[in-house]
DNA sequence: CAGAATCCTTAAAGATACTG
DNA sequence: CAGTATCTTTAAGGATTCTG
C-alpha cells in the first residue's frame, strides 16, 4: 500500500508497541482490570488474591511490583500487626486501563463470534 | 465492590481472556495490524516481511501458520515458479483487527502520557 | 521466493517452603 | 496477612542451514 506513510508505527519502540507489550505478560491486564471494575482501583493484596482464581502468590506480587515500577499502581502499607497492604491505580494506571476496557468491552460485546477462534496447537501458555 | 457481580468474565476461558492471549505473543497483533494497515488486508509473504522490521523469517512463517490455524487469515498459493503465496484477513480477522486498531488508536493519542511509563526491569522479552 | 528443519538461550510461570 | 526465597519446567523466540 503507502509504504513509507506515518513511519513511527514500526519502531520498535512505538506507543502501540509499549501498550502491547504490558500484555504481553499473562496476569498484567488482569490485575489492572481486576483492580478496577471490581474493587473501584484500590484493594488490599488478599483481596485482590481472592478475586483473581489461578494466580499464584508469587505471581501476584511479582506482577504488582513490575507495575509499581512502571509507576502503574501505588503501593499504601499500613504499618500495623498483622499487616495491611493496599494497592491502588495511580493516574497513570487509571490510564491503562482505558485501553484494557476497550479491549474488554468488545471482546464481550463480540464473544459469539470470538467462539469460532481456534486455540493455538502450539503455545497454550504453561497456565 | 460487587463481590459476585458479572460471574462470567472471570472465567479462565471468557472471552477478553482470548483476545489478551492472542495479543500476548509478540507478532500475532503487529502481522494482524500491519497485513491491515499497510496492505490492505492481503500481501505476499516477501512484502509482509519487509514491513516487519526485526522479524525472523522462522519467526513470520510460524506466526502465520499459528494464524491460519485459528482462522484469522487465508493462505493463498498460485502454483508457480518462483512460489508466489498471499495471505488475507479471513473475515474473523478482519473482526480482530478491530480491538487491535482500538489500542493503536489510543496509544498513539496518548503517546505523549505513555512515554512516563518505565519498562520494567525483569522481562525485556528476549528480543 | 517461500519455507522446513535444527539447535540453543532465556524468561515466564508455577510449586513449595519459610518469615515477621 | 503480606511477602521472600529457591527450584524447576517449558515454551517463546531467535540463529542458522538446507530445499524446491
Amino acid at each position: 500500500m503507502q509504504p513509507g506513510s506515518d513511519e513511527e508505527q514500526w519502531r520498535e519502540d512505538c506507543a502501540p508497541r509499549r501498550v502491547l507489550e504490558l500484555f504481553s505478560t499473562k496476569w498484567t491486564s488482569m490485575i489492572l482490570h481486576t483492580l478496577h471494575a471490581r474493587h473501584g482501583g484500590t484493594a488490599r493484596s488478599g483481596a485482590l488474591h481472592r478475586s483473581l482464581p489461578g494466580i499464584s502468590k508469587k505471581m501476584l506480587i511479582q506482577t504488582l511490583r513490575e507495575l509499581e515500577q512502571s509507576g502503574l499502581i501505588e503501593r499504601h502499607t499500613l504499618d500495623s500487626v498483622p499487616p495491611a497492604v493496599s494497592y491502588a491505580l495511580s493516574p497513570l494506571g487509571q490510564l491503562m486501563v482505558e485501553p484494557i476496557e476497550l479491549i474488554y468491552d468488545w471482546a464481550r460485546q463480540n464473544s459469539g463470534a470470538l467462539d469460532q477462534l481456534q486455540p493455538r496447537s502450539t503455545s497454550r501458555r504453561r497456565g
